[in-house]
DNA sequence: CTGAAAGCGCTAACAG
DNA sequence: CTGTTAGCGCTTTCAG
């Protein structure tokens, strides 16, 4: 590797002036020797050490980001959206992926390990001299680890702290709730069937909240009997809409598109049409939710829009503790979904 | 941040001592100084600089990866498998994601803006001393681009670089292609239909490949008015199993999963039970080959494995390097998929 | 306009 | 056992 030195050496300047030269720095030697600096630079092939440079600088312009992993379906897109961000702004990004799923199987009820496993992370991160850090979560829930001691930023995406003392970024699951719900009853709907995920999931509680809010004020009783709590897997959702659908609703709203493909099923079995007989809606917008005539409804998660904000956070945070001028971005912040209709949905029964 | 230095002038001794007592160099010091220094060092909180460490050492233990695209689906799973195996050899990764898709729309023909952009993130990674690369494609097909000139280590995973001149990990199409195949024709399928991908693409042509070679070795001649070209995508799907079944064909292996979900939709309509009446396969084991009853076989392929053996090649060519052995490991290596048998590829047909 | 000198935080000889 | 010394490759005053 050529370095600097070299370069000095061969066009019989001082390291300094290479330095400058490269930089761009106006005025730092006569045009000739900087076509031949240059010219020496290329021939070498020289390529700067950005170790040397950051430690001299202690500046690194890099942020951290933290996966719980990066293979679990919505985690890429989230990290896009920070990696797109960074991009524009000229920081760079460096990725973590702690693997709980592949390594613990899915049970990451942080367990001491998992904890042991963040800290060291979080240490080798801070190593690395990153001045603020991500912490991307598969889903979301309170996340009961609190680093050591934090010297740097941080913010959580899709998955929130522990009494909030830092900021997260998610999206709005009740106001989806809330929209789909409008929107089915808007269509005429009165007695629409729900299969949540889990009772314990953040998502499963503030979904169903938009979904009692939107039928108070439509001045629909909520009937807790068309309410089903699955796992979100494929077969609850077949196994639940059974019971469901003899209730008589004349829609459903599954809490994720692959229960709402289990849905579907019972529907075809019981030669129910959907989109006309029964109207159906699922979350998540997974590829699944177009894999049937007529397509699932469903809603998307503004996954990327979550992860440039919360590069928009840090990003401002770190410029503040240069300024001294702390913006005290804390708490929640919700960013919308987008219901995409789809002919699952069913024309507006008003009419019939 | 605390330094060693600040740890030296609070215990008294040289940083030599502070470096060498927290890197647990035997014999550093007494006892009692090896205690006190380490509560100092807790006390201060002290955090190290790995880019100094790893600038005076001229080692960073770090490989890249490169990826076209994380947010395909593919991608984040060949990461993982890159990350396991790096992290049982203490390496540590550093990420680079070109963002192609999101960024040209999934146009992607090696154009100019898309060379320079992997130029110039080859030469931030090379600026980070990384010792080796790893770059991951989004599908099958040969890289146009060479980099300008690399020192260090690459190997091409999902993809392979022209004429071979960088070894590369690949899945192994063909056999694939032939293991459903023979097992179709075990199965007692004579006419078998396929709808591949677009005519340009690897994938496509390697898996036919095997499917012919099945048919011959198994003494069935090849139809190719049985042989409809789609673009993966599930419409061409459905559309192309129109005249498809029209032929008569007793088993369609379409060429990946959700081209196959738009054959089931197809035989759904004409009221052909799929696993009964038609033998169904895909390829990918993407979700939705598990949304149907039954549900679509398919074929997995070893991406984790991909990215794990990458990451063995790279490891070991960094290691060779140091020591001058250079195994010269190149040109293609294909590893096996596996064959998941569903309902979907039904009962022998032998005996009817 | 140019360069000498100092030093970012750390490690690796080598002496004592 | 301990400390001194000499840098890793780069940037940045500051003096010429």
């Amino acid at each position: 590797m050529a370095t600097i030195k070299e370069i000095a050496k061969l066009t019989g300047v001082s390291t300094a002036t290479v330095s400058n030269v490269l930089n761009g720095k106006p005025g730092s030697a006569g045009e000739e020797k900087i076509k031949e600096i240059k010219a020496v630079a290329r021939w070498l092939n020289y390529t700067p050490n950005s170790l040397a440079k950051n430690l001299k600088k202690r500046k690194t312009n890099t942020i951290a980001i933290i996966t719980e992993d990066i293979t679990v379906f919505n985690t890429p897109e989230i990290v896009d959206g920070i990696e797109s961000f960074c991009e524009e702004q000229g920081y760079e990004i460096i990725l973590g992926n702690m693997r709980l799923f592949k390594r613990y199987n899915n049970d990451f009820t942080d367990t001491p390990r998992h904890q042991e496993l963040l800290n060291a992370l979080v240490r080798n991160l801070l190593a690395k001299q990153v001045e603020g850090i991500i912490y991307v979560g598969c889903h979301c829930r309170e996340i009961q680890w609190l680093p050591d001691d934090l010297s740097v930023p941080i913010v959580f995406a899709y998955c929130y702290p522990h009494d909030d003392i830092y900021p997260s970024v998610l999206f709005d699951d009740e106001k989806a709730g809330y929209d789909v719900t409008k929107l089915l009853i808007d269509k005429g709907h009165q007695s629409i069937g729900v299969i949540c995920g889990p009772i314990t999931s953040y998502h499963t509680h503030a979904r169903l909240q938009g979904f009692q809010q939107a039928l108070f004020d439509h001045h629909i009783l909520y009937n807790s009997r068309n309410v089903f709590y699955g796992d979100w897997e494929r077969l609850s959702g077949y196994r639940l809409s059974g019971p469901l659908l003899d209730t008589g609703v004349s829609a459903v709203f599954a809490f994720n598109d692959v229960m709402a493909s289990g849905v579907y099923e019972r529907c075809l079995e019981r030669g129910l049409v959907v989109g006309k007989d029964i109207a159906l809606f699922g979350f998540d917008n997974r590829d699944i939710s177009l894999g049937y005539t007529p397509p699932i409804s469903t809603v998307k998660p503004p996954l990327s829009g979550i992860g440039r904000k919360c590069a928009e956070i840090i990003l401002n945070k770190i410029a503040d503790q240069s300024d001294h001028t702390d913006t005290e971005t804390f708490g929640r912040i919700l960013l919308s979904c987008v219901v995409y209709e789809r002919k699952s949905a069913g024309e507006s029964i008003i009419q019939k």
